[in-house]
DNA sequence: CTGTCCTCTGACAACGTTGTCAACCCCCAA
DNA sequence: TTGGGGGTTGACAACGTTGTCAGAGGACAG
């Protein structure tokens, strides 16, 4: 890539001084019209594109339009759809999003966390991966860094958006233990994953609320393919088995679905899933489920962010988005 | 957000001068180990960390390690997985990624090239939109700009990667053909966009090659729920509607799967969809696909993108990623 | 003891932009 | 005719960093 034209390349075209072009490029009045058609035809002649780098730097201190989004997991359809919100709201406040995955890895999620913050973003959004900060994203809460953390409790006091994973995961297992299960499977991704545990305590909670109901637990269940062998594994032996599952993350619930199906155990193991499932209504039966609402989350968690960067210095908050299970015949399916 | 310490604030505290910080923040040699560790605690105490803007405009001309994807849709799970692809790679050249999505609109992509121009990118990898460039992006295209497009033929000489759609449509077509179908409808997304319309020529060209051959075809579908809609429509007047579907994208072919069983046909009208269809394999029958192989085009993209960036100068390049049919039974239907 | 070389440190310019201020020109009123 | 004022334009500093160069001081050889 050669050398882009400068203001002075610019100036020096159009036969003015280098301010005049910056008065014309950022459309400040007390430019003469003649004045302002020669500069403008240097501007097209030489394809000027205002340098970000040195008006940031100039105005150092300020908003720049930029906010850094460190996923878990953009491949997850949860996070992408989470993406597209915050994107969509940025959008509106002439703000791009720098993005980031650290494939749950603490260490990597500092590492971008340290690079967005050489850019100087103006705030930061970030689905935590592990149980808590490292040391780079703690040093940015203490500055004062606007941070707004998505779909998991970080463990740390700052603003917070997420889904009511446990009372999710206590009313899809209540709804199990309600038709009739005593036995039941829960399905969970990484075990570290904060959204995870409050999903299982959800879970424990509802079982403990029955008399000798059962828990088979199956946890770091982290792709597809893990949870679908994760299941066949729990029905190599029927007797012991659990007859109703609660698969506790979108990736898990595929599986399981997936290992049901190849089973031909589809319409006797009872199943819910946590998060939304693309076809859930078009499988036989169809998959209940508890469906997050992402579009929400993202959007929410973007107001939180710009009203922190807007200076908002209020406490941090702490918003729950509700969850409800559609039923679709899976949840509903009673033990034999 | 306060301001952040700069080098003349740590160099304050440590009473020594700024240049001598830059050398132990960049871990130049020719300091002392007692100045090293001097400065080093004052780095710490005040959390001090590079202005890469400031950096940037120094070394201008240099590569600053980001790069711009500008997608169509980050929402699409090909593109999410795309993203993925690139970004991998990307962090193996300890680069960074700006992105943002375009809804499919020209301008909107216009305005992101430039913001991401305006940043110095080292390059950009563009899902284009739409089926030409628009000026902001054409100008860079001559500036020689390290650009590659995905996905999509941008009708300009370029960089590209992508799946060979017309290819892909021929067979699936073709497929459907060989189970018995003359009557075949093809249900395609947005018509601009251009990697539909080579589905579409490769679906003609099937087509054509059958003597009878009667094509259905309903474009724009660019919703599931369009979609959904759109083979209800089809399929309201049974005496003249086709007897197997070409679904040519991703969110039409979810679209079509959910119609077809709920009009409780999923058993006599057959299937192909392209690309990939998360559980295609669960619902009855399996859905016949043309997957394509999101992290093979994400990846070569970039392979091409940073070639570019690190100098090559050789004729743009085209690569095709060749997509195979899988058969699952949506496919292997034959009319009634 | 002196000169030379090497190591370490600092002064200064420059990157491209914007904010401040001064200078210029022309017009109009006194 | 002259002075003042508004409208334009330009000179210059500053943002935070890195590259260049020079200077200070010590070690070592002659």
């Amino acid at each position: 890539m050669q050398t882009r034209p400068t203001l002075k390349d610019v100036a020096e075209l159009a036969g003015v001084s280098f301010k005049t072009v910056s008065r014309v490029v950022n459309g400040e009045n007390g430019v003469s019209p003649a004045m302002h058609a020669k500069v403008q035809e240097a501007v097209d002649t030489l394809g000027y594109r205002r340098n970000h780098s040195a008006q940031a730097l100039r105005k150092s201190g300020q908003r720049l339009g930029t906010i850094g989004v460190v996923h878990a997991d953009i491949a997850n359809p949860f996070a992408a759809a989470v993406h597209q919100a915050i994107e969509r709201y940025a959008r509106d406040h002439d703000t791009l999003l720098l993005s980031g995955s650290t494939t749950e890895d603490v260490e990597q999620q500092d590492r971008l966390v340290e690079a967005f913050v050489a850019r100087r973003v103006d705030g930061l959004a970030v689905i935590p991966s592990g149980d808590e900060p490292g040391p780079a994203l703690r040093q940015e809460l203490q500055r004062g860094t606007p941070i707004v953390f998505i779909d998991r409790d970080p463990g740390v006091r700052a603003d917070l958006v997420l889904s009511d994973h446990r009372d999710g995961a206590r009313s899809a297992t209540s709804h199990l233990l309600a038709h009739g299960h005593t036995r039941i499977g829960f399905l969970g991704s990484r075990e570290q994953t904060v959204s995870v545990q409050q999903r299982r305590r959800g879970f424990d909670e509802a079982m403990r609320s029955v008399d000798g109901a059962i828990s088979t637990v199956r946890t770091d269940l982290t792709s597809v393919a893990v949870a679908e062998r994760a299941v066949h594994e729990l029905f190599a032996d029927r007797g012991a088995a659990p007859t109703a599952l609660f698969a506790a993350q979108n990736l898990a619930a595929t599986g399981a679905v997936r290992a049901l199906h190849q089973l031909g155990l589809q319409h006797e193991i009872a199943l819910v899933a946590f998060d939304h499932i693309e076809i859930a209504d078009i499988v036989e039966p169809g998959i209940t489920t508890v469906p997050q609402n992402a579009d929400e989350v993202g959007r929410r968690a973007a107001e939180l962010l710009f009203a922190r960067i807007g200076g908002n210095a209020n406490e941090a908050q702490r918003i729950v988005v509700p969850v409800d299970l559609v039923e679709r015949g899976s949840g509903e399916l009673r033990p034999r």
